[in-house]
DNA sequence: TAGATTGTTAATCGATTAACAATC
DNA sequence: TAGATTGTTAATCGATTAACAATC
């Protein structure tokens, strides 16, 4: 029982690979090799095997993965198996927005809670949910089991949402609001950090291969 | 004249640097080390530097960067310093909300045309942009001098749409539908994939203390 | 068996961090 | 000068890829 530390960038791409499971067993494609994966997915099939075998041995020697098998596994790893809850904070657009996807229900991952500091939206419904008040928002979390928070407020309010999230227990944060947040090492947080992949890609505009003519003496 | 290779890793920093240095400048800070500026953004300060020395000394020995220049040199690296037009296909509740969004038009980057497939929507107003039908793509980004397009379709659409990005001239693609996309060589595509954050969270989730990073026996 | 493909080790490649001379 | 902080090289760390024995 040896606690391999698993890297990150392997963490991430794993919901990659069950998206594509996914796609493979509606059209009731049974076996699929790291071969193929890589191909479909531009990851060498290498990694692809590598990253798996880190979990366990889900394939078979000469014959490749059984998709449903994997999926099964795959889910299992992410602990999507069994339902996790997920709150929201902030309704403007992309809020609003993010509620109205459901994209992440067959996922097992459901907001079931929304929040708005704005209590002249108190009461107001989005897919179902009547938007709350930040005061109960500690409470929802115990009584819903929320292990999640999603932020889409203004990045000047990102930290201190954090911080109610933190102390109301929540342990996971995905984080909208374009800037950096701090939590207690115990919180992990993942930013959907959309404007600098923006931004970034501006870099690459003019440049062909992405190597950058010299500019410099 | 030696074409130096820029890693991708450094490239997606700068918007993470220039994001802050605008909040200082906002309050009037002028000069900023890059001790600072790690312990802000959460990096390590050797790799500020280092990053920045890709491009130029733009720091004083003993001192540290001036704020306004470095906030105006990442914008030239990031071809910031001129407009650049973005256009958007999809009209649902993401692309509107991005449509609503202008942060990035004080960055130069601006939406400036918007499509649907859905030809019933067309004529739709969206925050002042009319919503157009996909046979007018070719034409607006030629007119327009779109050089980005951002795809908000749902996933089974995504790949077609990028193709007809890529065949007006579309060299930038930032693509929120969760799929990997194909391009030729010349295209850069940038996810915005958010689903797979928030799986990947899922993963974190039972962890005590995040002991689970680094220490083992 | 012959062909295919995994799981895994070793080799390579790339990115981060530490250290320090240069210098403001 | 004394203190601070850059720019840059060298050391470390981590992630990707190649190669291949095992085996279905």
């Amino acid at each position: 029982m040896k606690p391999i530390k698993i890297s990150e960038a392997v963490v991430r791409r794993l919901p990659i690979y069950l998206r594509f499971l996914n796609e493979l067993s509606l059209s009731n494609i049974q076996t699929v090799s790291s071969q193929e994966l890589g191909e479909k997915l531009d990851l060498n099939p290498a990694q692809i095997r590598k990253d798996l075998a880190y979990f366990g041995e889900f394939g078979r020697k000469g014959v490749g993965y059984n998709v449903d098998y994997l999926i099964e596994k795959i889910r299992q790893i992410l602990k999507l198996d069994k339902t996790m809850n997920v709150a929201l904070v902030g309704t403007g657009n992309l809020g609003r927005a993010l509620c109205n996807y459901n994209t992440y229900i067959k996922d097992n991952m459901k907001i079931v809670a929304v929040f708005d500091a704005d209590t002249s939206k108190k009461g107001t419904l989005i897919n179902r949910l009547t938007v709350q008040p930040m005061q109960e928002l500690t409470d929802s979390v115990k009584q819903l089991d929320i292990s999640v928070g999603i932020i889409t407020v203004p990045a000047a309010e990102a930290q201190n949402v954090a911080d109610q999230f933190v102390a109301a227990g929540i342990r996971g944060i995905l984080n909208f609001a374009p800037v950096v947040l701090k939590a207690s090492p115990g919180v992990r947080i993942h930013n959907a950090d959309f404007t600098a992949e923006l931004l970034s890609l501006a870099y690459y505009m003019d440049t062909i291969n992405g190597t950058k003519e010299g500019n410099e003496a």
